[in-house]
DNA sequence: TTGACTCAACATCCTTTGCTACAA
DNA sequence: ATTGTAGCTTTGGATGTTGAGTCA
């Protein structure tokens, strides 16, 4: 009906963008897709003939953000600050540490900018070696625009959602790999041998001082612990020499920068190399971190090796010791921040770096080499910010990272681990309500009203607390508001009742929608309202009632009677879910189903399983029929045979093509003979004499063997009345016998009568992937010899 | 300096039971 | 002849997400 949505889509007042955009078109009359088509050609011709504003900016932007880049990186580059003057000769593969995927992005798009740009032939040339030439326009630029402070604008990349799973299984894999190797560096750390080197370091005094006996007050343990710690912690940065940068933060390219840093940095190491820094106490301040682990173990100090995926200037690695005295784990940081049990401060970077940040960390111990997962105890913000940028945000990305740390974790829980796990708890606790409002955005605890989507509803409305609001709103002046939060689980989805039903659910009658969503609903023709819907477009005819889905329950399709099924006004059966069946009833699901019902003479519905939408119309998809669960049999009896019946049929016809193409063939095959066998043989004689026209050997039209479908029988989920059930039932029994039949739990269920409340995953999913609910029958063995009968004979040709 | 907000430009969701002409 | 199906007009409007820019 292309009328009435015409009318329709004038008459609604689309949104300002949206009608802008249309006007625009007008005026033009060149759709703005090829006014930036013409645009980029443009400006590759004249890189800085840019015909739209958009394009102006993004034609300034190689030289702009090469400087801005060099002009930002340099000065917080920590390593000058931290370890002047280092020189590495040999650049093996840099050890990197982890990005997240919301950072990292920036990155690759810059660069592909700046690649893009420099192809285009307006800038240096790039090759892959000679790295020289570029650093020295990078230099040139800087000098041009030194005064330049704006931000320039970068043309909006949209990440693809193929990109953003790539990026997601880089973030997955490069977290695996760290896991790893923090792993072996702390198996090292175990090594009897280099505490062996280190443990001299320490006076013995000191070693007595850190085991102090258990009869001692134990203020005087934890102090005496404590010093002793401080003591080798102090003695360690004097003797330890960082002169080779550590591990850094990944970086998707090789900027120019980064492959020069990448150059200074440490190189992988082996054992060997570990045991040649223990001895020379010289190194990487990550290496200084985890000689400091072995040291303090080597001293029989509980020892843990901490990683924290973040960046300079703050500690990347350090260690936790465990005081006994006190049943706490205390972060030493020696060399980086210099910090003695400052959990809060010493490693976590602020949250103005945009380009830093902690997301992971992970504490391996010695004995066992068990990790424990402890960025509670690190980040400020673990729930408002952190959480955002580790894999748990995404989908399944919870239960991978569980199964992750599964891998290392401890086969039993030891008291302390259990006091930690409180430790933990409680600091989640303590972190409470976001302050800001785009921390509550995402948020897994907390959510704001204005956060809600079109069809979440919180129910109850309970306050959870307050939020200071913003500005209220640019123009006027400073009218702070208290915004209510409420909890995340307060939150429901909601739906209209039509989408309820194609879920397989009713709204329960006399409930009142939680919310109404405007007008999306469409009016339909009269009498077109399917069977179901209720008085739903009643006050508001733009508005959908929406419910909650505690507000509905399964629906129950009307049960069969006298073997008559159930049919809507389409005169079909919806069957989206399999506890749409009627119950007494089966869906047979086969393309010849309706056919087998027709000669059977039984009463059936087509069932519709869903919808597919060609051109704009949506059809409904049919896929087989819904009949009395007492036809089964009969049923798959007549469909087994019709399906012989239908696979002889196009044997018949294949055969006769094929037939016909050997007999030409061996025509074909004595002509050439006889030409042969004459006195001077032609040269052409040569020349296959089969192919065809379209020098194919089979012609295109041969008729397909027929397809064979599997007949898959659903049965009801629902129980039928009292009545009719005493004769259905021995059939549908009988008839699981000889099939094993799994779907039957039902036949134990408590309720009795009306419907089964099936939980609702086990039904979709035998929907969704034809699982183990539903029978299969493998019923003729003929047919599977077919196929390679005909794969026989086409080869014979051949 | 920071965060709230707006704008723009997309992506994605939701839609949800034909008709006609023509070939076989 | 009846039956099957390709092609049509490629929906199209609302909502959601993101980055850039602006402002207080």
């Amino acid at each position: 009906m292309p009328p009435k949505r015409k009318a329709r889509g004038g008459a609604a007042s689309g949104p300002k963008r949206r009608s802008a955009r249309q006007r625009k078109e007008m005026n033009n009359e060149i759709p703005d897709v090829y006014m930036d088509m013409l645009a980029e050609v443009a400006e590759k011709d004249a890189s800085n003939a840019g015909s739209s504003e958009k394009r102006r900016k993004l034609s300034e932007e190689p030289c702009l953000k090469s400087s801005r880049d060099l002009g930002a990186k340099e000065p917080s580059s920590p390593i000058e600050g931290a370890v002047p003057g280092i020189h590495r000769e040999d650049s093996r593969l840099q050890q990197t540490a982890l990005d997240d995927f919301s950072a990292s992005s920036d990155d690759e798009d810059a660069d592909f900018e700046d690649v893009e740009i420099g192809a285009s032939g307006n800038a240096v040339v790039e090759n892959d070696t000679g790295l020289a030439p570029e650093q020295k326009s990078l230099e040139i630029d800087l000098s041009k625009h030194p005064l330049t402070p704006r931000r320039v604008a970068q043309r909006r990349k949209i990440v693809s959602p193929a990109e953003r799973a790539i990026r997601l299984s880089v973030h997955k894999t490069h977290l695996l790999l760290l896991l790893l190797s923090i792993s072996t560096r702390n198996r090292w750390c175990e090594s009897s041998e280099v505490q062996g080197i280190l443990k001299p370091l320490v006076r013995k005094k000191t070693i007595n001082q850190l085991h102090l006996d258990e009869s001692q007050p134990q203020w005087k343990r934890s102090t005496a612990f404590n010093d002793a710690i401080k003591e080798i912690a102090e003695m360690w940065r004097r003797t330890y020499k960082i002169n080779v940068r550590g591990m850094r933060r990944a970086h998707w390219r090789s900027d120019i920068n980064m492959q020069r840093e990448m150059d200074e940095a440490e190189d992988m190491l082996d054992f060997d190399d570990f045991k040649t820094c223990a001895h020379t106490r010289s190194g990487s301040r990550d290496l200084g971190a985890e000689l400091f682990c072995a040291l303090l173990r080597a001293c029989a100090v509980d020892t843990r090796l901490k990683m924290a995926l973040n960046e300079s200037p703050y500690p990347i690695f350090w260690v936790e010791v465990y005081s006994p005295a006190i049943s706490t784990w205390i972060p030493v940081d020696p060399l980086v921040r210099n910090t003695f049990n400052k959990p809060k401060t010493g490693f976590e970077p602020p949250a103005s770096d945009s380009l830093n940040a902690m997301s992971y960390v992970i504490s391996f111990e010695g004995d066992d080499g068990s990790a424990r997962d402890v960025t509670r105890r690190y980040a400020q913000w673990f729930n408002a910010k952190t959480r955002k940028t580790r894999v748990e945000s995404t989908k399944g990305g919870a239960e991978w990272y569980g199964s992750v740390m599964k891998f290392f974790a401890k086969s039993f829980k030891e008291d302390r681990d259990a006091i930690e796990d409180i430790e933990l708890a409680r600091r989640n606790e303590l972190e409470g309500m976001p302050k800001s409002i785009q921390d509550f955005k995402g948020h897994h605890l907390y959510v704001l009203e204005r956060h809600l989507r079109r069809n979440e509803v919180i129910h109850p409305r309970r306050e959870a607390g307050r939020v200071l609001a913003g500005s209220g709103g640019a123009t006027s002046a400073n009218t702070r508001l208290l915004e209510p939060v409420f909890r995340r689980k307060d939150v429901h989805i909601c739906r209209s009742a039509d989408a309820w039903y194609r879920r397989g659910r009713d709204v329960e009658p006399g409930e009142t929608p939680l919310k109404y969503a405007a007008g999306v609903k469409r009016q339909r023709p009269p009498g077109r309202e399917a069977q179901h819907s209720d008085s739903e477009e009643g006050e508001d005819k733009n508005a959908t009632a929406l419910y909650a889905e505690f507000q509905t329950r399964l629906y129950t399709p009307p049960p069969i009677i006298n073997e008559r099924v159930p049919r809507n006004t389409f005169g079909n059966l919806d069957v989206y879910v399999p506890s749409m069946i009627p119950a007494g009833a089966i869906h047979v699901r086969h393309p010849m189903a309706s056919k087998a019902a027709q000669i059977l003479g039984v009463d059936y519905a087509d069932a519709v399983t869903g919808f597919e939408f060609k051109g704009r119309q949506g059809t409904a998809v049919i896929d087989g029929v819904v009949v009395s669960a007492k036809q089964r049999v009969a049923m798959v009896a007549v469909i087994v045979g019709l399906q012989s019946q239908a696979s002889e049929e196009a044997e018949r016809r294949r055969s006769r093509v094929l037939l016909a193409i050997w007999k030409k063939w061996l025509a074909a095959l004595r002509i050439k003979e006889q030409i042969a066998s004459l006195p001077q043989p032609r040269k052409h004689a040569d020349v296959p004499p089969l192919a065809l026209p379209n020098g194919k050997l089979l012609p295109d039209d041969l008729p397909a063997p027929a397809s064979y479908h599997e007949i898959v029988v659903v049965e009801s989920p629902n129980k039928l009345p009292m009545a009719e059930a005493v004769e259905a039932v021995p059939q549908i029994a009988a008839a699981k016998d000889e099939d094993g039949c799994l779907f039957g739990d039902e036949e134990n269920d408590p309720v009795g009568g009306g419907f089964v409340p099936e939980p609702e995953s086990t039904q979709s999913s035998a929907l969704i992937e034809d699982g183990d609910d539903e029978d299969r029958l493998s019923h003729d063995p003929d047919e599977d010899e077919a196929e390679p009968e005909w794969l026989n004979e086409s080869l014979g040709i051949d």
